[in-house]
DNA sequence: CCTACCGATCGGTAGG
DNA sequence: CCTACCGATCGGTAGG
């Protein structure tokens, strides 16, 4: 096979991952601003200037692009797990740095989307992962406030109960942000990180 | 009209209105499990043992249901508030109150739905209204935090963003507390407003 | 309070 | 990547 040859076939997959990357993205983008219901193939073509069926020359089906948003949305959440767990020297300098990340990410299209939009339309396959994932990212957080209190970084709180006090903080930016707003995602990701802080401190 | 009649009537008024609550609230507990798209009005006449046409006997339509039931959220929430206001000496107080009403509030169908709903499928009417009221609880949430800064209770933090903090914390109750949780709802308040409290007070 | 029904929407596919 | 289409669901109504 000539390299001509290998080139086009390269450049016809790239072409394809990238336009399927853009279903996702427009598709995120108005699962979020109208719901995963509310929100028709037919839309999610129309935003892109194809019609419906082309849709499926780049995803499997509707309930596929949902999952792969969040999974998508998941994989960052971990890698800034990754990031908070090298970078970090104690327990709440972990964590914090771990939300701030997080808070930001929640500014973007996957981020949004993933936190906020209804996972029940997915069938259980798709929905036990994601349930799963995100079982793993909370059991992770918790382990961070549990080594923060023996570092004595964080107050002897209940590790469970301060966990999802933090991720509903944190993940209902994505119900009241516009993106139009006044504050930068940088500005709202310092705001909470400081009251998160305030949260987990001692005394 | 002899008092049998009037009777009569009454009993007819009454009954009517109970079995409209009936219907809030089995709508409530569906629209929470499953969404309100997902939800249809035949679930709902399912579930209360009769067809759908029958519904339209206590409701208009399917929008005026949910609408119904996050009113009737919103009224208890400034019941709340005003339970809070005349309870509480400093503002620390007040809000700690208020949330502690709120948290438990949660727990139930009318609670649950109205704070987990997308309320995206309502026309714009409803929808202003719904956003209004939220608006002026947020406003009311916020003068306490004021309050609270200045009687020296509350550490010096923007009202704003504290606020909004708060409620994505409590609110997030709605996603992911199931009515079998090993916890009770009193339990989970008052875990909540311990947080709150530390995320609130001074130093 | 029910039977029967309409009109619209929508996910997905056939076939090219 | 498109035209044309199917089958199912669903909110709402007619008429009793």
């Amino acid at each position: 096979m000539s390299k001509r040859w290998n080139q086009a076939i390269q450049d016809r997959d790239e072409q394809r991952l990238m336009k399927r990357q853009a279903v996702l993205t427009i598709g995120a983008r108005l699962f979020h601003e109208r719901g995963f219901d509310r929100t028709s193939l037919d839309d999610i073509a129309k935003a892109l200037g194809v019609t419906k069926p082309s849709l499926y020359y780049y995803v499997k089906n509707k309930d596929e692009i949902l999952f792969e948003i969040i999974s998508i949305s998941l994989e960052f959440t971990s890698k800034a797990f990754a990031l908070a767990k090298g970078q970090g020297r104690t327990g709440l300098d972990r964590i914090l740095i771990f939300f701030r990340e997080y808070a930001v990410h929640l500014h973007s299209d996957f981020g949004r989307c993933a936190a906020r939009v209804e996972i029940n339309a997915l069938d259980d396959k798709f929905k036990d992962r994601i349930v799963e994932a995100r079982k793993a990212i909370d059991a992770e957080v918790r382990a961070l406030v549990s080594e923060g209190r023996q570092d004595g970084s964080i107050a002897p709180l209940d590790a469970r109960w301060v966990t999802f006090f933090l991720f509903g903080a944190f993940n209902w930016i994505a119900h009241w942000r516009r993106s139009s707003g006044p504050a930068t995602p940088e500005e709202v990701a310092d705001a909470y990180v400081a009251l998160a802080r305030k949260t987990l401190s001692p005394q």
